[in-house]
DNA sequence: GGAGTTGTTTAGGA
DNA sequence: TTCCTAAACAACTC
């Protein structure tokens, strides 16, 4: 389920590998996770690097490297619908969706992803890759400012709201959970357009983003516990599932060909 | 066996 | 031309 609280979860399974060196790694090179990666600079610069650090930006995860030459390196993981980070002993065996392994001394790094959405990039330089430079700022930074989310929602004013909320360029890190959450907070209809928005709605959306991302981030983002249980979270796949606020119906439609579940009594 | 799935990209249509 | 939507991707669960 990786939203950005589960990116970052998973971002921290890896930490225990932070200062070690990577004695080799196994990959499934064929599979579309590794479309457009440089698996010669890959095969080259991973054995013998030291696992320096890591990052999390939204959905994309960066792991800092430092070749055996001294040179900087950078490996970028997105978890796709179905990608999870984990470690295992150092003997491990690598199962059919454990796409990329990167053995150390201590333990193996294990990145497994059954459906193949997920994504491995690699680069070599001094310099951060140009897609890692170009990210949007995050929810929750001083530059995702309401003035900023406000020009967003006029430039996509003809698209309903809950489609916006998906878009990685102006919300990196919200998913479709997410979007249902901060909407239902917002008491606001999912396929309302973007450009029908009162700006006091306009400002409920960025007011209950910020909130939905931290308050994610201090549960699952921590240790994949659960969010508040006064959260949507709880009742949205329960079949017969009722509004955690006004204790009516919930409704299921597709929105923006996402699966998306809302409050008729609540959200107007 | 059919439907559904927490993501992204692309082709095609309005 | 611009912008939005639906389909495709792959493999599992219910």
């Amino acid at each position: 389920m990786p939203e950005l609280a589960e990116v970052e979860f998973y971002r921290k399974q890896w930490s225990r590998g932070i200062g070690h060196k990577i004695t080799r790694f196994t990959a499934h090179t064929k599979t579309r996770l590794f479309r457009g990666c440089d698996l010669s600079a890959l095969g080259a610069a991973l054995p013998g690097a030291v696992l320096a650090g890591s990052e999390a930006h939204g959905k994309q995860l960066m792991f800092f490297l430092r070749s055996s030459g001294g040179q900087r390196a950078w490996l970028g993981l997105h978890m796709g619908m179905t990608g999870k980070l984990g470690t295992a002993p150092a003997d491990y065996h690598p199962d059919r969706h454990d796409h990329l392994v990167l053995f150390q001394n201590e333990q193996a790094l294990v990145f497994a992803d059954f459906r193949q959405f997920g994504r491995v990039r690699f680069g070599v330089g001094e310099e951060s890759p140009e897609w890692w430079r170009e990210l949007p700022p995050p929810v929750l930074s001083p530059r995702f400012t309401a003035k900023r989310l406000e020009a967003f929602l006029e430039r996509k004013r003809r698209a309903p709201i809950k489609s916006l909320l998906l878009m990685q360029e102006a919300f990196p890190g919200i998913g479709n959970w997410m979007a249902d959450e901060i909407l239902w907070r917002a008491e606001i209809r999912p396929d309302r357009l973007a450009g029908d928005l009162a700006g006091e709605e306009r400002r409920r959306v960025w007011r209950e983003a910020r909130a939905v991302a931290r308050g994610a981030l201090k549960t699952v983002g921590v240790d994949f516990r659960d969010p508040p249980k006064d959260w949507l979270f709880h009742a949205r796949w329960k079949k017969g599932g009722t509004c955690p606020r006004t204790g009516q119906p919930l409704d299921r439609t597709t929105v923006g060909g996402r699966t998306t579940c809302w409050s008729p009594a609540l959200q107007k």
